[in-house]
DNA sequence: CAATCTAATCAACACACCGTTGATTTATTT
DNA sequence: AAATAAATCAACGGTGTGTTGATTAGATTG
């Protein structure tokens, strides 16, 4: 049980690390942040933050693991309803993420890398193949154009709607997804 | 007519400059990329470097705004067209995208940053703003967002296209984003 | 052509951040 | 209380930065 639970020490640490480089990352872009300014704003030695990670980019990456890994988890649930419901799926998602919202407006700006984006693009085109399973009349390349297109649509409203301060609700955003990626403009 | 005509040294230098950048970019992001390694693979003193640009990101902006001065340009003809064809538009894109493929398919990559893109989105959401001007039924905000998604959504589909060698024809992607902007899923 | 700009080069500078090391202090576990 | 593990600290050589002033080379004009 020695690896289960860390260090208490070692939790605090990656704790402040990854609230300085949040804090930092909604200033400035993170190709900019420094290891230094990093350890500065968290009250770490320097030697410490390499003794977690190779650079600020590590730690970024890290962060975004780690909320994938949250948000799957909690989605666990909705996945196991057997009628995998891609409305309430996508509501759960919206929710999520108004919960995290200072979090993932620093990991879906302009100043973090794509690899956030690219997580969620990758799990809600999963959820796209699911509901619209395998039709006839398309082409697999044509499919995999189509669940690229909702996806990143998708990721691109919930960048709007985060900019915007999240006026709409999770729900009317996952019908205003569901419209759209269904029908498209003629859906108006 | 003194700057009209940039001294031919000038050019020579930002277009060394510029093509340096943007084969380290085929290797790794700009963040990771130096002012002196883009001044050896051009062979230029790096004073002169400083002389243009405060540095690889002034340099990969002037890139970016280079390139949607010449789509824009030639894009006139299409946008003078008194009956603005979006399918038309969109094809022209595609082409000319496919014309710089080398150099878009770096500024569209994770080894960018989000400038191009977002130049490309917000290019294109006018465009679908003209084709689909007001309609009574939707609100203001709804209509934001309908053509956010459909602009990202026609990017994301051009990065896709570009990263899998451009098998389709410039025609029928514009066509694709025609079908999927339009009626969505139920297009298929 | 010669004189005059102007750009590019070169060497050198102080500076900041980097990534690592070895020794020391502090916290956690047994 | 002893053993283990993490964080601290000071210091290191190394690399890239951004700027400067003097020099060389190229472009432009009369």
């Amino acid at each position: 049980m020695s690896d289960k639970k860390q260090d208490g020490r070692i939790k605090y640490t990656k704790m402040v690390l990854r609230d300085s480089l949040i804090a930092l990352m909604r200033e400035k872009p993170i190709a900019k942040v420094t290891v230094t300014e990093i350890c500065q704003g968290a009250d770490i030695n320097r030697a410490t933050f390499y003794a977690h990670y190779a650079d600020p980019f590590a730690l970024l990456s890290s962060i975004e693991n780690e909320m994938m890994l949250d948000i799957t988890e909690k989605l666990g649930d909705a996945f196991s309803l057997e009628d995998t419901d891609l409305p309430a799926i996508l509501a759960r998602v919206f929710e999520y993420i108004k919960e995290n919202s200072v979090v993932c407006s620093v990991l879906l700006s302009d100043m973090s890398d794509t690899g956030f984006q690219a997580q969620v693009v990758a799990m809600l085109a999963k959820q796209f193949i699911v509901e619209w399973t395998t039709i006839k009349s398309i082409s697999r390349e044509d499919a995999e154009y189509l669940y690229t297109y909702a996806a990143i649509g998708c990721v691109g409203l919930i960048r709007k709607w985060l900019t915007e301060g999240m006026k709409k609700t999770p729900e009317s955003m996952a019908e205003l997804v569901m419209k759209l990626s269904n029908r498209g403009y003629s859906a108006f």
